[in-house]
DNA sequence: AAACCGTTCTGAACCGTTACGGTTCCCGTA
DNA sequence: TACGGGAACCGTAACGGTTCAGAACGGTTT
C-alpha cells in the first residue's frame, strides 16, 4: 500500500512559481507553453511525487469521465457462466476499448434495491442489460441525465434499444416445431419478475412479465399455437430464477413431470435447452426421436451439442450498444438498432414419435 | 436520449430558500434535518428533475469514487474466453459487488501505449492481473496515489500480491512427469514479454521474460529437469502472443514438427494444453500412450477432457484481490496471499511409449 | 436568572482541476 | 515608428458538492 498526496496542481505551481494553469497546460496542451518550461514543470512534478491532474477533478471541471457503466442485474455468477451474457460484455468491452473508455460494471444483483450504486458510478452514459423494466436500478440510472442504451430489455419509450426482433425469431422457431407435427409442446422460461417463481407461470403471469424478452416470447408462441389450433392456455410453461444449465434440467424435470405428453421442449435460453438435454437424457428419453428440445441464443456450447436454437450475433449486440451509446451527441430521437437473427436447426428436433411421419413443412 | 441537467444542489437550494448543506443533508444525513423539510426538498427535487447529488462532485469532495480499477494487459477477445481469467474476474466482480462498489475496466489491450486511461479512470485502487512487468501502464497504475493489489504478475516490490506459489506448483507436475519416466520434454507457454515472438524461445529470452509467471516456471521446470539429469539447453520451449485453443494447437504443430521424438508437452496453460490434445489428434497420436500433454489452471474445459494440470482456485484469486484491496485502509506491510493449488493427474499423462513400464513414482 | 441542552439550519471553506478571456512581450513589416 | 500577430503565460470563475464550526431557538435544569 502506498499512499501520499499532497502535491496538488496547486502546489506544484507555487513550487514552480507559475500558474495553475500553465501548470494543467504541462500536461493536457503541450503547444501553449514553451518545451523548456514544460520540461521543468514534469520535472519538478517527479520531484514532488505530483501523479498527475486528479481524474476526478478533471472530469468534474471537463463533465467527462472517461467511462461507461454498465447495469445488469444478474447474479454475476450466473452472468460470467452464460456465454451469451459474456458475448454481450466482450462486444461492449470492445466498443470501449475502441474508443478508449472505460467500463464501470455497476453492482447491482437481484434482490439488491440499494440503488446508491447507480447515483455513484461516475460514467458518462449507461448500457442496461437483462433488467425488469420495474427495477429500482432502471429508474435510476433513467433518472441520471446521461444517454442510455437498452439491450434486449427492457423497453422504454424513447431510449435508444438494441436487440434482435424476437417476435419474428420465436415466430419462426414456433413454425418450424408446428411444420414438423408438434402440437402438445412445453415451454421453460428464465425468470419474468424480480419475485422468484420456480414452477408454473399462469397466464397472468405471463402477460404481466417484467422482462420485455421473455414476455415477447412467450406471447409470440401464444400467437404462433394458437393460430395451428392449440389452446395456449394447456400449455405448460415452467420458470427458473436463477440461469444455469441445472435449473433447465430442474426446470425440464418438473415440466416432465406433469406432462409427459409433451412432444417438444421450447427453451427461452440455450442454457435452459442444455439443461433440458440433460434432464431427457436422464430419464432416457432420446432426442429427437423421444423429445424435441429447442434453445435461443446460438451459443457455442448449444452448437456443439447440435440444438435446433435460434442464433443472434450476442457480441455485436454488445459492441452495436456500445457503439450507440458513445456516439450519441448528435442525434435526438431515440434509435432502435435490430440485429438479424438466424434459425439454426439441429439434431434435437423432429416430428413428435407419436405421430405418422407426416412432413408439414412448407 | 435524454438530457436537461440544469438543476443542481444550488438551485435546489435557491428554489426552497434553504440552504445548499440542507439539501446536501436530505440526501445524506436524513437526521440532520426534520422529517417535513426533508420530503419538501426531495419533492421538490423530483419537481425540478434535479437526479441528485453528482457523483464526480461527491467523488471529488469525499475522495471516494466507489469503484476499483481492474488492470488487466490483455485482448479483451481473449480475457472473455479464457476460463480462468474470467474466474478472476468473476471473482473480482464478487467482491466488489460485496462491498457495493463498480468495478472499472481499463482499456489497455497490448500494444496501446496510450496510459491515459489508467489517469483518467476515477477509482479508489487498482487490481492488476496478467500484466508484464516492463508495461507502461502498469507504472501509471504504481504512480496513482491509491491502493493496488497484483494477480499472478507481475512481481512489483512493496505491493500486494495475491496468486499460487507457481514453482512449487510446476515442480509437483514437473516430479510427475519425470516420475513417468519422461525426459524428452517439450513446452508450449504463453507470451513472455510486449513483443510477439511466435516461435521457440532463446535461453535469454526464457530468462529475461517480462511475465513473471512464466519465467518463473520456466525456471521451476528447468530446475527439476537439470535435476533429473537433463540438459535444459536442449528442451524446446514455444511461445505464442495471443491465447487461443488455436494458437496452442499450432505452437504444438511447430514444436512436434522440429523435435518428433519428445513425449511429453508441458503447457504453462489449459487453453494452450488443449490446443495440443487437437494437434495431437490431427496428427494421429493417441494421449496419452503416444503424447503425453499437461497443462496448467484446472479450468472447466480441462477437467471434461480429462487433462492432467495443476488446478488453482481462480475465482477466489480474483474475489481475494478484491478483498485485499478493498481493506486495506490499516496495514503497512504489503501483503502476499499464496493460494492453494492441486495437481490433478487425469488421462493425459502416462510413461513414454519407448520406455519399458518402468514405474518411478515413491 | 444563568447555564446548558438538543434540534435544525446556515455560512464559508474546501476538494483539484480546466475553460475562458485576457495580458505581455517580442518580432517582422510597411 | 507604429502596428499586426503570434507565442507564452496568467487570473478568475466556475464545476457541484460535503463538511465543520457555529447560530438561532425553544425548552430544561440548577
Amino acid at each position: 500500500m502506498r499512499m501520499r498526496r499532497q502535491a496538488t496542481l496547486a502546489s506544484l505551481a507555487a513550487e514552480l512559481g507559475v500558474s495553475r494553469t500553465t501548470v494543467s497546460n504541462a500536461y493536457n496542451r503541450p503547444d501553449q507553453l514553451s518545451p523548456e518550461l514544460r520540461r521543468r514543470v514534469l520535472e519538478t512534478a517527479r520531484r514532488l511525487g505530483y501523479p498527475g491532474p486528479d481524474p476526478v477533478a478533471r472530469s468534474l471541471r471537463t463533465r467527462k469521465a472517461g467511462a461507461v457503466g454498465l447495469l445488469l442485474t444478474e447474479n454475476l455468477s450466473y452472468a460470467f457462466r452464460d456465454s451469451a451474457a459474456i458475448g454481450v460484455l466482450e462486444g461492449l468491452a470492445l466498443a470501449c476499448e475502441d474508443a478508449g473508455v472505460g467500463l464501470h460494471l455497476v453492482p447491482a444483483s437481484p434482490g439488491r434495491d440499494d440503488v446508491a450504486a447507480v447515483h455513484s458510478a461516475g460514467v458518462d452514459g449507461f448500457v442496461v442489460y437483462s433488467v425488469p423494466d420495474d427495477d429500482p436500478h432502471l429508474a435510476a440510472v433513467l433518472a441520471r441525465p446521461v444517454p442510455t442504451v437498452i439491450i434486449d430489455q427492457p423497453q422504454v419509450e424513447g431510449v435508444d434499444r438494441v436487440g434482435p426482433d424476437d417476435p419474428v425469431a420465436i415466430t419462426e422457431l414456433a413454425e418450424h416445431l408446428i411444420g414438423l407435427g408438434h402440437r402438445q409442446v412445453g415451454v421453460l422460461c428464465m425468470r419474468l419478475g424480480r419475485d422468484r417463481n420456480d414452477d408454473f407461470v399462469s397466464a397472468e403471469r405471463q402477460r404481466e412479465a417484467h422482462f420485455h424478452v421473455q414476455r415477447s416470447r412467450l406471447e409470440a408462441l401464444a400467437t404462433a399455437f394458437t393460430k395451428a389450433g392449440v389452446d395456449w392456455a394447456t400449455v405448460p410453461v415452467v420458470e427458473r430464477f436463477d440461469h444455469t444449465v441445472d435449473d433447465g434440467a430442474s426446470a425440464a424435470r418438473q415440466l416432465l413431470g406433469s406432462y409427459p405428453q409433451v412432444t417438444a421442449l421450447i427453451c427461452t435460453s440455450d442454457i435452459l435447452a442444455l439443461g433440458a438435454l440433460a434432464e431427457a437424457d436422464r430419464r432416457g428419453l432420446r432426442v429427437p426421436s423421444d423429445l424435441t428440445v429447442t434453445g435461443f441464443d446460438g451459443i457455442t456450447e448449444a452448437e456443439r451439442a447440435g440444438l435446433t436454437t435460434v442464433h443472434q450475433p450476442v457480441l455485436e449486440k454488445g459492441r452495436a450498444a456500445g457503439k450507440l451509446l458513445l456516439a450519441s451527441a448528435d442525434h435526438v430521437n431515440p434509435r432502435v438498432i435490430t440485429l438479424p437473427t438466424e434459425l439454426r436447426i439441429g439434431t434435437t428436433s423432429a416430428p413428435p414419435r407419436t405421430m405418422e411421419q407426416h412432413w408439414f413443412g412448407p
